[in-house]
DNA sequence: GTCTATAGGATGATAGAC
DNA sequence: GTCTATCATCCTATAGAC
């Protein structure tokens, strides 16, 4: 399967490049050049800019997506899916660092369908977020802040952890799990 | 100062379109019909399209300066110094939140000599903000974590706040200092 | 599978009329 | 202070040679 690998190829340089600078600010002269050949022979590897875009996103959001319903769908405590949620993220970040700037800050050039998909695989990531928060705070595992609060603070350290991880040279990742379970848990003091 | 009104709204337009899809996404014609001129007719009020980035983005990063300089040059417990750093982070968020966004993702591509700025404002911040932590962990009003962790914790947090504000419709001011002072320092169980 | 050449359109910015 | 017209350059994508 020579045709995948260099579709991979592509893919892995155009994330590597929207990473630093974003989708819009990358050229397919810009990826191309960053894999010495020239821009019109991409064409014969992808259909459009827009794909290479898409395949980047939607792949780790499913990713999200899957590892989301099994901590769901687990018979346990609240803390610990909790727990097991900053696994799952950290678990992505360390695999796919660089297609999380893509998803993070480009998922909104995404062409219509796919930006469907990907607004509703959100919203529903965040939605099962919400009730394991809420089912912490009724069972007495949660202090009852307002659940909107806590929800916000802990995925948003989440989602940017991917930009921290790639300047701090790669630390350990079960040091890294740890420590940021036992702050964004137990807090500071 | 007519003149400076109109530059003034041209900022303020280009914020707003700058947070919707980023810099490099927004063309000049886009913000001219933003407020129902030509694209041409800008160019009588600023230099350029990088003046504007330039002076949305360094004029949030000054506040921030300023502002992180003052809680350092207290004379207080670091928790009281995070708290105020948090507070300063509410404001801003509540004042300029459209600008964040361009801080936050747009910043590469102001030019090198804005850019050379920027960098260091950041760098100064965390800076100054790094040793209120390990000035809280000295004193034992810290758990012994690593700083690192800590820090990025918090300011991700904070620094994301913006997309979560808007979003949710503007809360009261006070309420969200109390609960986000609460959640970062105290912990959530 | 890569190249050159190019289509067709968008972009930042300027000149000059009103 | 805004307009129309325009320039030079960049962009995504295609056609067709090798």
């Amino acid at each position: 399967m020579e045709q995948l690998n260099r579709k991979e190829e592509i893919i892995v340089t155009a994330a590597r490049l929207f990473y630093e600078k974003g989708y819009k600010a990358i050229s397919m002269r810009d990826i191309a050049a960053a894999m010495d050949i020239k821009a019109a022979s991409l064409y014969n590897h992808i259909k459009s800019k827009q794909e290479i875009l898409s395949e980047i996103i939607l792949k780790v959001a499913e990713e999200f997506t899957v590892g989301m319903e099994c901590v769901v769908a687990e018979n346990s405590s609240a803390i610990k899916k909790i727990e097991k949620v900053i696994e799952l993220h950290i678990d992505i970040t360390v695999n796919h660092s660089e297609a999380l700037a893509a998803l993070n800050n480009d998922w909104m050039h995404l062409e219509e369908l796919d930006l469907n998909a990907f607004v509703m695989m959100r919203e529903d990531y965040e939605q099962n977020f919400r009730k394991i928060i809420k089912q912490g705070i009724d069972t007495g595992e949660l202090k009852p802040h307002h659940p909107e609060v806590i929800l916000f603070s802990i995925l948003s350290t989440l989602r940017t952890l991917y930009l921290w991880y790639q300047k701090r040279g790669k630390l350990d990742v079960n040091i890294l799990k740890k420590d940021m379970i036992s702050v964004l848990i137990n807090g500071i003091v």
